[in-house]
DNA sequence: ACAAAAGTGTTGCGCGTACACCCATGT
DNA sequence: ACATGGGTGTACGCGCAACACTTTTGT
């Protein structure tokens, strides 16, 4: 710790520390979700997957960082990247999960409607969207980061209005239902989920027009876009899990 | 961003970045929620009030440099400090959040049964618990720290069994009680917590033994320990307040 | 006697769940 | 005609807010 050092901060806390960003980007495509990985293409970890991410600029945020990346090492548009809903995670800051150097990397989630297949840039020999579940081992801690960030998401579909970043700007209720269940990995009912996202003030706001078809088939659907709101009271609970009993007989 | 570099990496990744902690320590003392705060001996900030933290050392993640600023710079015992209850919060990385130079900080979220009075360690002139909303305004960015940190302690009360770690190994529900409260700064219908509490299977574990007085006045109350459950279903959430905004920055 | 805090009982309403049912469209 | 998804209606039951009430201690 910096003790009695007059002026200045301690030397030894200038170690060579390196700040990175990490991102896990999430998407829906065809009612899956999908997360970005990125083929490396350096050591270590040559031709792993990994989240795609980079060095924090000398004068530059994190989140500033994150958002650059996303673009950058992805190859999406400036404005397919701008769009994405991108929130902190957290910090991952274990000495060893760099095996070459002293790596603090601060790590992203990311979320956005169904996106373009992107390109790998930078210094990646490719990126993906790769079905959430279907990956293989990833380079570093990054399979930690994405189990993290998967629980995070869910989570926060409870009790915010995260769930609208997945759809594009009109979208219907059947969509948004989707994001749920492909989240969260278990169907909703229906109706009681219309009722439920309609009854929240500010969770959706109807769009004028006629309404659209979405799978092809079914009865057109109205449209809404999201509303103004950021939290969700009361939450929408994900259904309870069959192990968990209730002793209240 | 680190381009086409055959090996090793981008030599401006190295930027003199330092990387911090920053503790947001919270205590309940006589039914008001507290918060520990150094004074600084040095500048920038020098005599103003902060957050306790300090530097990462070279081989240290960030968890462990911040249960031993916790104890440093605190002056609370050893044994003190290791019974806290230690959570990452979230990290800030603005570029001028330090007039001086590029710091990092991963700020974390402390908590504590009521706590003994901190001597000042390590660079800071004094340490000290102050009531949670009387402190003035603190160095760097340490009250939007705060903010966040108390933001976050209030929402967790509500889906997880965090409020045991502001209680001491054995305490009554009276006790518990007074911990949403504190926190929340709202009073709570006493049967009905007390339902809800033993309803949640996990949550508390009744201590065998005879009950003890609490205030000094009052009927003694029955003991209990912390359970071994982590998140509670289904949750309590807090009285409708009028409205509630969220900060998602 | 009174105050203060623990603990129990009871009631009513709201919301969530689980359905049944109709509507509109494509094949 | 049938499948598919959108949208409406409804009934049951749990959870919880809201009290009223008893018990046990200190002053």
């Amino acid at each position: 710790m910096p003790a009695q050092v007059p002026s200045g901060y301690d030397p030894r806390a200038f170690e060579p520390f390196a700040v990175t960003v990490d991102l896990a980007v999430f998407t829906l495509w065809e009612n899956r979700l999908h997360v970005l990985l990125v083929r490396r293409g350096e050591d270590p970890h040559r031709g792993r997957w990994a989240l795609p991410g980079g060095f924090l600029q000398p004068r530059e945020s994190a989140g500033a960082a994150a958002r650059r990346e996303l673009a950058e090492e992805t190859g999406l548009s400036a404005a397919t990247a701008a769009d994405l809903h991108l929130e902190q995670l957290r910090t991952y800051s274990d000495p060893d999960r760099d095996p070459r150097m002293r790596v603090v990397s601060v790590a992203y989630t990311a979320l956005g409607p169904g996106l373009p297949e992107p390109r790998g840039g930078g210094d990646a020999l490719d990126a993906r969207w790769v079905p959430h579940g279907a990956q293989g081992p990833l380079a570093f801690d990054h399979d930690a980061i994405l189990a993290d960030a998967h629980e995070r998401v869910g989570a926060k579909l409870e009790y915010t209005c995260l769930a609208t970043a997945f759809c594009p700007p009109e979208f219907t209720l059947g969509e948004l239902r989707q994001v749920y269940e492909a989240v969260w990995g278990v169907p909703l009912d229906r109706p009681n989920f219309r009722r439920k996202v309609l009854a929240t003030p500010g969770f959706v706001r109807p769009v004028e027009g006629p309404p659209r078809l979405t799978g092809g088939r079914g009865k057109p659907a109205a449209l809404y876009r999201a509303g103004d709101a950021t939290a969700l009271h009361p939450p929408l609970l994900r259904p309870a899990r069959p192990e968990r009993r209730e002793t209240t007989a």
